[in-house]
DNA sequence: TTAAAACCATACTGGATTACTCAGGATTAG
DNA sequence: CTAATCCTGAGTAATCCAGTATGGTTTTAA
């Protein structure tokens, strides 16, 4: 139940974005240096977040990144189902799963199925419900 | 966010044995035949399960496994937990994690780790409140 | 006593995934 | 022009996962 190193960065960057909201574009090398993140990572992660459409940007010089929503119209959910792909905790019970990725063969009749589709809904329900300007909020 | 295949052969395999708690010791053979898992990778999880002090074996012929506590005394968190390490999505939250275990530097003012501290407590909370006997009352 | 049934332990392996790096191109302000 | 910045795709080393392989040991029915 380990989140990817790509899930974590990324949400520290958009935090880092709402931190900035106000400052328009911010270079993607400033935001490595300060989170201690390597750089030409963290462009393919941005390169997701902008494909998925969170964050918007700006080339050349005085270029830079910056949300694409206010922080509170960003929950953590999105941020994580565009870089990880759906949050479930098996394939057989994603949106984009088929049947044949269970392991179990029944689908049905299978009791585990409905544990893993409260999880998968409690975890959702939960990262849905945190935008970014919650989080900033929580600051001491 | 994946379950590993071991917890989720886990959490079936428990089920298995819970919906045959009052038949004495159920051989491994049968369960793996009825799950459709490898009976030599079940052996590995049911080492686990043993160790942590969730199923007890008999061995010998009419031998094989079965609940060490009744169906509602196991919760899912216990299983998952025995057999994957802590329930946590980040290692620097985690109780045996250090904070060298951290990817972000600052471990105190991280607006993140506050995340990922609602998150792992959020799915433990769930996942510890959820026993064997709660899954077969779910039946149909 | 013996052999089968079952548990127990450890090492290994092939493949997938992860977490990056490398190299270079495109765009734009000054 | 040129320096700063975004953008892209390929490549790669390491790790982890899922499952095998091998070879036990223990118990009990017959």
């Amino acid at each position: 139940m380990r989140l990817s190193s790509r899930g974590e960065y990324g949400v520290r960057a958009m935090i880092h974005l709402a931190l900035n909201y106000n400052e328009g574009f911010i270079p993607l090398s400033r935001i490595a240096a300060v989170e201690d993140i390597s750089q030409q990572y963290l462009e393919q992660i941005f390169a997701n977040l902008r494909r998925g459409g969170l964050i918007r940007s700006n080339r050349g010089v005085k270029g830079g990144y910056a949300l694409a929503s206010p922080p509170q119209a960003i929950c953590v959910g999105d941020i994580i189902r565009v870089l990880d792909g759906p949050i479930t905790p098996v394939n057989c019970v994603s949106d984009e799963g088929s049947d044949d990725d269970c392991r179990c063969g029944k689908s049905d009749d299978c009791l585990a199925r409905s544990l893993w589709i409260k999880l998968r809904d409690h975890i959702n329900q939960l990262l849905d419900g945190i935008t970014l300007q919650d989080m900033l909020n929580w600051k001491y």
